[in-house]
DNA sequence: TAACAGAGTGTAAGCGCTTACATTCGATTC
DNA sequence: GAATCGAATGTAAGCGCTTACACTCTGTTA
């Protein structure tokens, strides 16, 4: 008998009941041989006492858990916010748990929770881009688990993945950019060392202006961490030189947000004295003044794509998508002819 | 004998090594009643297998998980990130793992999401704010859940908490703002229904109004979710009136910088034609032009605080805290005198 | 030299579930 | 009326760990 100190358990349940724990298991598991009668004693008797299911005795006992693990490089800001909503809701929607933790964009941390999240038994895996150790590939795979990357997107790529071109969409951007008269570019990038997005963006940037024949000499590139303060400081250092830019782009709209705000600081028009784009169209890019010229990642698209196709593996689909979502340049208004 | 299929388990490791289960379970828990031969033996094996401990079977033999678990009302901007990255790191210096959900602002997803937790045995909890159904906290106690509430302090709140007195401090700062001159205050408010941290900054704009003798029917309040947009929206509606406020108070930042963006797009001079306040400091505050006069929160001391409070508590401490911080007001540009 | 302490190790009993298999029993079939 | 069937239920064997307890073997102590 359950004293008032213990917690329920299904035994207990059981015993309420009048019935077997194979019973009250099925009732719970929503099995359908099971009688109204045994099914209404049950219920009467889990609500009496207060039944909550041990989580941890049922993955063992099922191995499955009904739980996707994420882990994104940061939560600090808006990057992965909208793109996590959407996934984390559709997840929950086809009736899993989902569990979020964040790397600090850091390869050995994420490689540790990789590992703690696969002990824990989830059912799948969500993970930001594709470049990491071949190891962490292996263990994945050694273990089973059905893993999604999103974010980016190579068609070579041999696991599921459901993402966007990052250097060919920041190409795109910079082809525009030079087609408007610009001649004089600098970068705000990421820190592009273990980050296949940043990477491929600065890498966009970059063919198109060896395509359109300047030097890579003169391309002026400072690489620094996603955050608005750094975004600010390496736009005063860009500025600090003879000949200065005619446009600034930017690896993110965080970094973007930041050089805009230095620029104000500093007396500098946008877009006449100097042009900023960003990358992402975060909600606060079209708020800033001057609006951002940024590029559209559908994030939304991307989250339900991402949750729907890693379910569909977990059950069983052995086909796994390499889906590639369209951006869009968005024309706002800190970015100018020249 | 393991095929190549099956995943390593204890049993694998301590047959490979030529020793007990329980020898490899003390080794791998670091106790330090094993011979140096013996935990040579079992680090080899382990490393050969590839073993991972399953963490399911070993909650449930050990019924601890080094795990906290940590609800946040939503992940899609800034408020929290900061504060919650100061209790994840603090955490996990601590040996703890940390799972974070979040409820969208919805009690009753809150609910399920702390079942959902404690299902899976964390070993305590972080929650944001105190207002929620006693039937959760009945719960929490019920099963011996050490729980730790955060952002919100109330003297007489019967739970362990640090944070901080929304009230007061908003109070403080619309004291502040009365003092210099405006006499025609407009509010933009988050939804204060279920969510005390708004409710109490609402009703401290109110305390001050009042006890400078103004009448309450003329302060013009609007409630909307805190996204950038939404401010943007309110500020719009506040200033389509005869008597137009000289001051629009908001509820956070994020509301703050929306209002600051609708704003210029109409023209106004901030602070000239209008003044604005926020409340958090998160990082954008100081990057708007011109700078949000808001209100400073120590999160990331609040983050770490709760931390190391709440691992105290697990680690059987009967003493809860009740902690207040302290905040203050950042005086920037974005408030005049009047 | 006998008694004993203590360090290192092993044995095996759970932890709370799920589920394969066995059992029961009334309804149906011939 | 006997044989058969299927739906509802029960029995009990794990799932992979931790840990109380028992045991062995040194080195000490009286």
């Amino acid at each position: 008998m359950p004293t008032s100190f213990s917690i329920p358990t299904l035994n207990d349940v059981a015993r309420a009941a009048g019935v077997s724990t194979a019973t009250v298991s099925r009732c719970l598991n929503g099995e359908n041989k099971v009688s109204q009668g045994a099914r209404d004693k049950v219920m009467k008797a889990v609500d009496a006492l207060g039944y909550t299911p041990n989580f941890n005795a049922r993955a063992m006992a099922a191995k499955r858990t009904y739980t996707i693990g994420a882990i994104i490089p940061t939560m600090e800001n808006a990057i992965f916010a909208r793109g996590l909503q959407a996934f984390q809701e559709t997840v929950h929607d086809l009736g899993y748990n989902l569990f979020v933790s964040s790397s600090a964009y850091r390869p050995e941390l994420e490689a540790e929770q990789i590992r703690a999240l696969v002990a824990r038994g989830v059912d799948g895996l969500l993970l930001i881009g594709y470049e990491r150790e071949q190891s962490v590939y292996d263990f994945l795979e050694r273990r089973g688990v059905p893993t999604m990357l999103a974010w980016s997107y190579l068609p070579e790529l041999a696991h599921a993945s459901v993402g966007f071109d990052n250097r060919a969409s920041m190409r795109m951007l910079a082809d525009r950019v030079i087609s408007m008269g610009h001649k004089r570019i600098a970068v705000i990038s990421g820190i592009i060392d273990g980050n296949d997005r940043a990477k491929g963006r600065l890498n966009g940037i970059k063919d198109s202006w060896i395509a359109n024949g300047f030097d890579l000499a003169d391309l002026n590139v400072i690489q620094t961490p996603y955050e608005i303060e750094n975004g600010a400081a390496a736009f005063e250092k860009l500025m600090a030189v003879r000949e200065k830019p005619s446009v600034i782009m930017c690896g993110n709209d965080v970094l973007a947000a930041g050089a805009m705000s230095r620029a104000k600081e500093l007396g500098y028009d946008i877009p006449k004295d100097v042009s900023v784009t960003g990358f992402d169209d975060i909600e606060l890019a079209k708020h800033l003044h001057p609006s951002l010229t940024t590029v559209h990642v559908p994030h939304r698209e991307m989250g339900g794509t991402a949750a729907r196709e890693l379910i569909k593996l977990i059950d069983g689909s052995s086909y796994s998508v390499r889906r590639q979502l369209n951006v869009s340049i968005v024309m706002r208004n800190s970015l100018a002819q020249r």
